[in-house]
RNA sequence: GGGCCAUUAGCUCAGCUGGUUAGAGCGCAGUCCUGAUAAGACUGAGGUCUCUGGUUCGAGUCCAGAAUGGCCCA
């Protein structure tokens, strides 16, 4: 006996139950331990930081990362699954800020560090639970009782470990770059904050300023002495930031645009031809045309020489390194105060003056062509935003210090022309201060000097989908940028860099064991038990070189770093654990979504690659294969976001619909790259669709297996009929196919192809094969064990080929089916083994046949349907007009399904199908006038007297035909299939299919049978009665009934009772 | 401004290396079938395969350009 199987089901209710059974049971750790050891598959999980809700695209990365590890567990492998936790960071410090209302850092560091680090490392559990239940509901198998955290001592040891290989390996620096600046905060913004802060039509200066080149100059550049302008010429660049001008270095001209001098009063002014007579007006006289390449190289004087203010400056050196100095220091360069004109391509000639005023301190790309031509280097603004003594708007905000530079300029008689505009600018996002953009040091990572061997890895990571790896990852590559680690903030992972107070000179620690060898005092050191900071500020080591005192350089590392290290650090390798990171490295497989290109794929790969080039260790991949997932939008195909309001909570589509329900979704809808609409509608579409109908099916086979004691293991040998042998082909196709797809990576497929397996499991091999079911033992034993078999065999293989996909119904089938019946059997179906193909039951040709039978039927059905016959109701004969001989020899072997769907008494086939249709031909009039004019008539008069027959025939052929001395084409005659008399015929697609439409007493006495067992077995339904039950029968009615009574009573008896 | 992806029925999506007449599911209207079925079958309405060129005997499919949308970068 199995288990009795109700049809109706709820999933959320069984999915609890399985919960229960596999939690009891310990399925999943025994899923791993009972897998050998030395075939392992390594799957690393990219760890989510639990501060906020688990949303449902973290349920699709999520089902995706689970499903390809249970696959190859039942392939026989073990398959590890060491959860992890991403915990640093400045989204966790921006909640704890929100959380105590906190608005800046020195408000943070009056609250103290060590405080405010405790509450961070309070908040990044607080949704650990929420995330765990998730997770467990979904079936996400993964350890999380032994996960790897980010924040611990150990990870940050690892973390420490990897910057010293690269440091000795001379992959670590520090330089500047220019970072979106909160002056008020005093931090920089993060991409994504930036982009939560800007402003549409602010208002800022617009101003033109001219810059004097002395004649001196041009004579240098190799101007010809009688091109002197009696130090008149000017050159007019255009800013909207005056408060950068103090801090500019150089003027930029498009190289390939034409560049004119201008008469002003007695002023000679140089700007872009194009743009000038919108700057200048009617009162500029053009004097001659300068190409770019004149200016290039040209010197000119600049505004403000902050230099020579005793404030700090610095220049770019040969390496593109910035030096900072100040006046006087030896080793200084000896500008006389020049700046010179540069090229650049991102000059526009849309706005401005086509001269782009560049201060290398205020701008990235204006740093870009600091570093790129040695520029100096000015910054006379600070940290707080403070305009520097000796300039104007000193002591001054710099937005405030703008008029006071305009004011300036106009009394030194150097501003063209100012204005105001509207543009869009950034503000702080958390108190609305104007960002600046401000060059300041960072530690990079030289990512830029491994690039080939960035590039070289990955040509061996398969992506899916592959376009990924030369598209996004290898363009992202392709244009590799070191690698900004650091962030002046509090809750990460602490730089392991200190510097001495007195000599300036860097170190390295790479271990706690390192610290504690360097420290002045040892046992503080030693007695460190929290590695991050404050703590870890207040150990001084002594400087190796002059034995000074080396202080900690401040910041902590980007949190991607963190990530970056999880191959290393989940083992807290290389301090323990070495076996265990040599077992589980690389991985076999990673799954994240898209927007992991320049997180997790990107400091993954860069971190082995960089280790790899340290000699750390063996293998400069971290991950062979990788699922790319697109991102889940709203049913608008908008992207879910919590200020839209549009997100979707996991736990309600959950405890609606169920897991698999909502498993299955994610993996039909659309290919895992793809983005995908989310609504609980498409997932109720699939549950439908596809486990219900499953779930029927099994329903099914389990009532009529127990009504007669059926019972698996002894397999049937004789000989199965035709579609029995056709299911077990479609089965073990199917096997392959899905074995094939998952392989490849590609779950889609493969649960799409399952999905059209059930289709045809029940919609055409159960429905056509019920009565083999019903019908008593007697009636042909063998016929009935095979049937049973056959459906057998299907869902318990089915419930293997699904179980990475929805496990819960999975596993709920393959228990009734199997555990039930055979004791040996491994008591779940994520114990048990993959099935495998058998090929010699597959049989393509036997598939074809069945495709073409379903096709024949459905036109049967619609030529019942246009003569208005029920399928109840018998008719005497099908006639059926295959494409070829082959097909009638397909057919002919199937007759008895045909006749069976169709409910006909026999079947023809025929080869010409004006046995059932004539041809009406017309000619193609729209057609025929445009050809032939006025000779149509002429046409058609012809036409008319042809025989249909032949004009159809050749018509159908293809052929042209002669009609009134012109050479007619198919498409110039319209051919219309009349029903002949008595038949009822549709075609499509070269099949013709007709049925006969009259109705003999007999055929009508039959139908009439069919519809008083139709009509009794509404009665039995609707008094409840079971399957196995007697029923006698009262009938009265008019004569007619009383007759097919006394006819067809044993059919009609038959159909109720079961006599067995 | 650069890169990647997408665009096929009202909606969600198939359509493999070019090959007769472009499909499915959902939804809508109707008819039918049914002792596994919350299901299923059939019919109907619904397609300039985003557009423009090109290659080819032949293009939804290949090439170029454009448009729109999404994502990423600047």
């Amino acid at each position: 006996m199995f288990k009795p199987v109700e049809s109706k089901v709820s999933f959320p209710n069984l999915e609890q139950e399985v919960l229960a059974f596999w939690q009891q049971n310990a399925i999943f750790r025994r899923s791993i331990d009972e897998r050998p050891e030395d075939k392992m598959f390594i799957f690393y999980e990219g760890p989510p930081t639990a501060n906020a809700r688990p949303g449902i695209h973290h349920v699709l990365s999520r089902v995706f990362k689970d499903l390809v590890p249970r696959y190859k567990t039942m392939q026989g492998f073990r398959v590890p699954r060491k959860g992890g936790w991403d915990t640093h960071g400045l989204p966790v410090e921006l909640e704890v800020e929100k959380e105590l209302g906190l608005k800046s850092k020195p408000e943070i560091e009056q609250y103290g560090i060590a405080a405010f680090n405790a509450k961070c490392k309070e908040s990044v559990s607080r949704y650990v639970e929420e995330w765990t239940r998730l997770s467990e509901r979904i079936a996400f198998w993964a350890d999380y009782e032994n996960p790897y955290v980010t924040y611990s001592n150990d990870y940050i040891e690892t973390c420490w470990w990897i910057f010293k290989r690269m440091w000795d390996h001379g992959l670590v620096y520090q330089d500047y770059r220019v970072t979106p600046h909160c002056p008020r905060c005093g931090t920089s913004l993060s991409d994504h904050e930036v982009s939560l802060g800007y402003q549409d039509d602010t208002p800022d200066p617009s101003v033109f300023v001219k810059f004097r080149v002395p004649d001196e100059s041009l004579f240098k550049r190799g101007h010809p002495r009688g091109m002197a302008f009696g130090n008149k010429l000017h050159l007019v660049a255009w800013t909207t930031t005056p408060w950068t001008l103090p801090g500019n270095t150089a003027l930029a001209v498009k190289e390939d645009a034409e560049y004119g001098a201008y008469r002003v009063g007695d002023e000679v002014l140089v700007m872009a031809q194009s743009l000038a007579p919108h700057v200048l007006g009617e009162g500029a006289t053009p004097l001659m045309a300068i190409p770019a390449a004149m200016l290039i190289g040209l010197e000119y004087e600049p505004l403000y020489r902050p230099e020579l203010l005793g404030h700090e400056f610095g220049w770019f050196d040969g390496d593109g390194r910035l030096r900072m100095t100040k006046s006087g220091t030896p080793g200084a360069p000896e500008t006389g105060g020049r700046r010179k004109v540069v090229a650049a391509d991102y000059v526009s000639l849309e706005d401005g003056s086509g001269i782009v005023h560049i201060a290398p301190a205020f701008g990235a790309e204006d740093f870009a062509e600091g570093k790129h031509f040695g520029l100096l280097f000015m910054q006379p603004v600070d940290l707080r935003g403070i305009m520097a003594e000796g300039l104007p708007g000193a002591g001054k905000f710099a937005k405030q210090a703008d008029r006071d530079v305009e004011r300036d300029l106009e009394e030194r008689g150097l501003m063209l022309k100012k204005s105001t505009i509207k543009h869009t600018y950034p503000f702080c996002w958390r108190c609305t201060t104007p960002l600046l953009y401000y060059a300041k040091p960072s530690w990079y990572i030289r990512t830029t000097k491994q690039k080939e061997s960035l590039l070289e890895g990955n040509s061996r990571i398969n992506w899916y989908p592959e376009h990924i790896k030369s598209g996004r990852f290898g363009n992202w590559l392709e244009n590799n940028i070191d690698w900004a680690v650091s962030r002046e903030r509090y809750w990460g992972t602490p730089l392991p860099f200190w510097k001495c107070a007195d000599c300036a000179h860097p170190m390295c620690c790479g271990s706690r064991a390192e610290i504690i060898e360097h420290a002045k005092d040892q046992a503080k050191a030693a007695a460190m038990d929290d590695y991050h900071r404050p703590f870890i500020d207040e150990i001084v080591l002594r400087c190796e070189k002059c034995g000074g005192d080396a202080r900690r350089v401040p910041e902590v590392a980007d949190a991607w770093y963190d990530s970056g290290a999880m191959p290393y650090a989940q083992w807290h390798y290389p301090f323990e654990n070495e076996d265990e990171f040599l077992k589980h490295f690389p991985a076999d497989f990673i799954c994240e979504a898209i927007d992991q290109t320049r997180g997790w794929f990107y400091t993954l790969h860069a971190e082995a690659t960089m280790l790899k080039a340290s000699e750390a260790i063996p293998e400069s991949i971290s991950y062979k294969n990788v699922i790319c997932l697109g991102h889940i939008n709203d049913e608008k195909g908008n992207k879910m976001s919590k200020s839209r309001g549009n997100t979707v909570d996991p736990f309600a589509v959950l405890d609606a619909l169920g897991a698999d329900a909502t498993r299955w979704y994610m993996y039909t809808a659309s290919p895992a790259g793809s983005s995908r609409r989310f609504s609980q509608a498409l997932v109720e579409e699939g549950l439908r669709r596809f486990l219900l109908t499953l779930w029927n099916t099994y329903s099914f086979f389990v009532s009529y297996a127990n009504i007669d004691g059926y019972k698996p293991g002894t397999a049937f040998k004789g000989k199965r009929p035709e579609i029995d042998r056709w299911l077990l082909s479609e089965l073990n196709a199917l096997v392959v196919k899905v074995t094939d797809e998952l392989e490849g990576f590609d779950p889609t497929d493969a649960a799409r192809a399952i999905e059209t397996f059930v289709d045809d499991l029940s919609n055409w091999y159960v429905r056509r094969s019920r009565r083999r079911f019903w019908r008593g033992a007697s009636e042909g034993d063998d016929d009935k064990q095979s049937a049973y078999d056959t459906l057998y065999t299907a869902l318990v293989t089915v419930s293997k080929l699904i179980a990475p996909f929805t496990p819960f119904v999975a596993e709920e089938l393959y228990r009734n089916l199997v555990v039930s019946q055979d004791p040996a059997a491994p008591v779940s179906v994520h114990l048990a083994m993959w099935p495998g193909a058998d090929p010699t039951l597959i049989d393509e040709s036997l598939n074809a046949e069945t495709q073409l039978v379903k096709r024949v039927c459905s036109l049967g059905r619609a030529a019942r349907a246009k003569a208005q016959i029920k399928v109840r109701q018998p008719v005497a004969e099908v006639l059926v007009k295959p494409r070829s001989p082959e097909e009638a020899g397909a057919l002919r072997k199937n007759l008895n399904l045909v006749l069976e769907e169709l409910n006909a008494k026999s079947v023809r086939l025929v080869d010409d199908e004006t046995v059932v249709v004539s041809y009406d031909v017309k000619p193609n009039l729209p057609v025929l006038g445009k050809k032939y004019g006025s000779e149509v008539a002429a046409i058609r008069a012809g036409l008319a007297v042809l025989p249909p027959a032949e004009v159809a025939e050749a018509v159908r052929r293809g052929s042209s035909i002669a009609v009134a001395g012109k050479t007619l084409e198919p498409e110039d005659i319209l051919l219309q299939a009349q029903d002949s008399p008595g038949f009822a015929a549709a075609q499509d697609a070269g099949y013709t299919v007709a049925v006969t439409t009259t109705i003999t007493p007999e055929l009508a006495d039959e139908g009439l049978a069919r519809e008083l067992v139709r009509r009794i077995q509404d009665m039995r339904r609707e008094a409840g009665f079971e399957l196995a039950d007697r029923i006698t029968t009262w009938v009265s009615g008019p004569g007619d009934v009383a007759r097919v009574l006394a006819s067809h009573g044993d059919y009609i008896r038959g159909r109720h009772s079961r006599p067995n």
